[in-house]
Formats: C-alpha cells, sequence, structure tokens
DNA sequence: TCAAAAGTGTTCGCTATACACCCATGG
DNA sequence: CCATGGGTGTATAGCGAACACTTTTGA
C-alpha cells in the first residue's frame, strides 16, 4: 500500500494535461497518439498526457509532455478546454486540461516513452482511452476556429513550401476545396508570403515556387487588425 | 486546527471556478464583481466563484456559482480558460476553470450571498483580487471572438430590443463604431432577427421598431454553416 | 432655436468567385 | 497519346462602406 502522505480539508481532484499533437504528411491532418501500457484503457490509443507538477503551470506541463513524446521545443502549442466530467477517470476525480500543439511531422523523433506512438490520420482515429473521442473532437473545432485568427498553419509546413502544399493544408484542416488561382491569388494579396524566387522540382518534374511564411508582415497586419477569411 | 483527512500519494492543487458575468446597460458592457469580505485580498474586487466539488463538473459548479450570485439559471455560460500560475493565490496551489456568461442586468436578484456584489463597466473596473485582471482580459478576447461565430449578443438584450440597442451592444462588445444604416441593413440581411411590426416610444417620445432574435433561422443558418461578420 | 436621435436608399469600388487553356512529364 | 499537375488572367455579381435629409422632442 502506498503512503499517503498529502492531505487536505478537502477532496482534491487530480489535475493533469493531455497534449493533442497535430501533423500534416502533405494529405491529410494527423494526430499522434499512443498506445497505454497499463490499466485502465490499456492497449488503447491516447493523447499523451500526465499530471501537473505542483511547481509547474499547466502549459509548462504540457510542453513537457510535448517534448518528452516528439523531442520538440518552441513548438505551437494552445490551451483550448478543461474537462471536468466526474467519471472520465475510473480511478479518482481526475480534470485534463487540453493543449493542442501544431508540429512538422519529419521533425518528431521518437519518444524517450518506452510507450509506441504513432500518428493517424484525423479520419481514422480509432476509439480511443477516456473521453479522448471527446477532447479530439473539441481540438478540431479549437483548431479551425483559431485558424481564423492567426496563419497558424505554416506551423505544420516546413520553411520552404510551395502553394499547393499550403493550399492541400487547409483544404485539409477546413474539410473543403479550394480554386487553385483563387487560393493564390488570396494568398499572396494577404502578404503573410515571401516569394523565394526559387523552385522545387517535384516528384513528376514539374517546378514549383516556393514560398516561406513572412513573420514580420504577419506581426504588422496583426497589429492593425485583420482577419484571414476562408 | 483543522483535520485534513482527505490523503493522496501526489500533492493535488486545489481547483476552482470563476464566472465572469457580463451585463449591458445599453449603453456599456458591465461585469458584475463581489468585494472579498476575506483574506488574501480582503476589501478587494473579484469574479464571483468557489471550489468545484467533487460530485459535480466544472460547469456545473459555475452555474452553481451563477445562480448563487444573480438567481438565475439557464443563462449563457462557456468555458474560456484554465489559469494555473503557481503563484496565483497566496495560501495553496489553486487552478481555476473560468467562465463567462451573459445575462440581462434587469434580470438579475441580489444574491444569496452577504457579500456586496456591483455591476462595473468594463473600462472602469479597479485592480481586483488575485490574477482576476488577466482573467478579465481574456474573457473580453474570448467574448470578442467568439461574437464572430455565435450571434451571443441577444443574450444580453432584452426579449424585444430596438436596432439602435443592438447596435450599441455590438460597439461596446467590439470597440468600435458602425454606420447605422449599413449596421440596420446587414442585421436584417442576415435573417436573424423577426420584425415585431410593433413601435415603443423611447424616452424622447421617438418611436423605433421592436425585433426578437430568431432561434429558428439562426439554427438554420448554423446548420448550412455561416459566420457572423463584423 | 438648437441638439439629439430615428427613419429611410443609393452609389461606388472592391473582392469573392467562377472559369479555360497551355505546357511538361510519366506512364 | 493520355492523364496529371502546375502556371497564368478575366469577367461578373454581390457585398461593404460611405453618405444626407427630414422629423420630432426636450432642453
Amino acid at each position: 500500500m502506498e503512503e499517503k502522505k498529502y492531505c487536505y480539508a478537502y477532496p482534491h481532484p487530480s489535475v493533469t494535461t493531455d497534449c493533442v499533437i497535430f501533423g500534416f504528411d502533405g494529405t491529410k491532418l494527423n494526430v499522434l497518439l499512443v498506445e497505454r501500457g497499463v490499466e485502465p484503457y490499456k492497449g488503447r490509443w491516447a493523447f499523451p498526457g500526465g499530471f501537473m507538477k505542483m511547481n509547474e503551470t499547466a502549459l509548462e506541463g504540457a510542453k513537457r509532455e510535448l517534448e518528452e513524446e516528439t523531442g520538440l521545443k518552441d513548438v505551437y502549442i494552445k490551451q483550448f478546454h478543461a474537462f471536468t466530467g466526474v467519471e472520465r477517470d475510473p480511478r479518482e476525480r481526475v480534470i485534463t486540461i487540453a493543449y493542442y500543439a501544431l508540429v512538422r511531422i519529419s521533425e518528431v523523433k521518437g519518444g524517450d516513452d518506452a510507450a509506441k506512438a504513432e500518428w493517424f490520420p484525423i479520419n481514422s482515429v480509432p476509439s480511443l482511452a477516456f473521453d479522448h473521442d471527446l477532447i479530439l473532437r473539441e481540438a478540431l473545432d479549437a483548431l479551425r476556429r483559431q485558424i481564423h485568427f492567426e496563419p497558424i498553419g505554416f506551423q505544420l509546413l516546413p520553411e520552404k513550401f510551395t502553394m499547393t502544399q499550403l493550399q492541400h493544408l487547409y483544404e485539409a484542416i477546413l474539410g473543403v476545396k479550394f480554386d487553385r488561382r483563387n487560393f493564390s491569388n488570396k494568398m499572396l494579396k494577404l502578404g503573410l508570403l515571401t516569394d523565394l524566387d526559387e523552385r522545387i522540382t517535384l516528384v513528376n518534374k514539374k517546378e514549383a515556387f516556393l514560398y516561406k511564411f513572412n513573420p514580420e508582415n504577419y506581426a504588422f497586419l496583426k497589429e492593425k487588425g485583420f482577419r484571414l477569411e476562408f
């Protein structure tokens, strides 16, 4: 029997952070899941997460989990909801503060954890542990809403990318189709892109222009207030 | 010395819910604050809040606090952020899950609590207890963002209202000015309003048309996806 | 008589959207 | 030779934004 030495006059819940890690494979939006090695829900897939420590904020905890799982620091990460269902963990009352992160799949190293980790396209995610099915739905909603206010999509692409890649990313996130010419015109008019005057030879020997995100212009646009319309 | 009978193998934080209650007085957006009667921050203003109980969700806790303070049930309430700063409460580690609610000031009854409660225009809020200054800023940001996706403003107006009242509300929330004719045209074209074919005599004996929010049309519009552009 | 507030339509410019052809490559 | 995918420009319709005068009342 473990020793229970932290005592309070009133019951306290456990607090965890969970991290929905999004990646883009060039065609589809993916999430990184880990397979649970212990009960409850042993063998089921879940989002990486863990207990918040008493000397760190939830954000710091989420970043710690993210780095343990991917080796990445300094990635885009955002709190989107706290899940507080009374029965969401069968062991004890656990609330979780959930974050989503946007990473480049190619930069992800295998996690420190022994736990098996795997990317799943968001349309092919199996039934998850705990209430993580709900967490995924809410994360997607939050991502789709946030993309109207911040050009966060760039966090999912390599530094240099083609217009078609960018379009496919927006189509994958928002679940819609755009006209190639209109998408390109709108994006270029926004002024968020730097044309690198450089071409890449694609698999089919076609040559495509490369662009990169222009953070300076973004900061300027944000200052005077703007919205991404899609 | 109080008895500490709830014990855990690892330290657990306290979890509270706080509720930013917005009301509209016809001209300005207001928040309801309560004066703290005990230390810490005794005598300072703060948002109503309290400890989450082990058999209720954070949302249920926030609704309970809201009803205790205003007598109101079934109001619009939305979780917007969890605040987890390590030092945000000097007594012990406390995280708070924060909600904002939209109420009609005229329907608010004095709270059950002995605590003094008072409405403050958002531009005249004094320095608040804990990190509640930050909570207010985040609540306002969240409200302003959410209003682009949901016509939540109606929750702050009486059932019947004039176009000018509605315009003043949007101006107060978003901090901008609109042209009367353009605002009216846009609103009517959206189809969210029912024209009551009824007039009200204002204080200056002018006659103004009355409208009400049309939830059926809203449900229909939401179904096929729409955005409020302001 | 002056200020404040409500009712009412039109014009202009911009932007969103729809749309087609050429070219190079690989199969 | 056909399918795929990238590059490029225009025309139209609808929307956003700017804008003025009249009327009534209270101060």
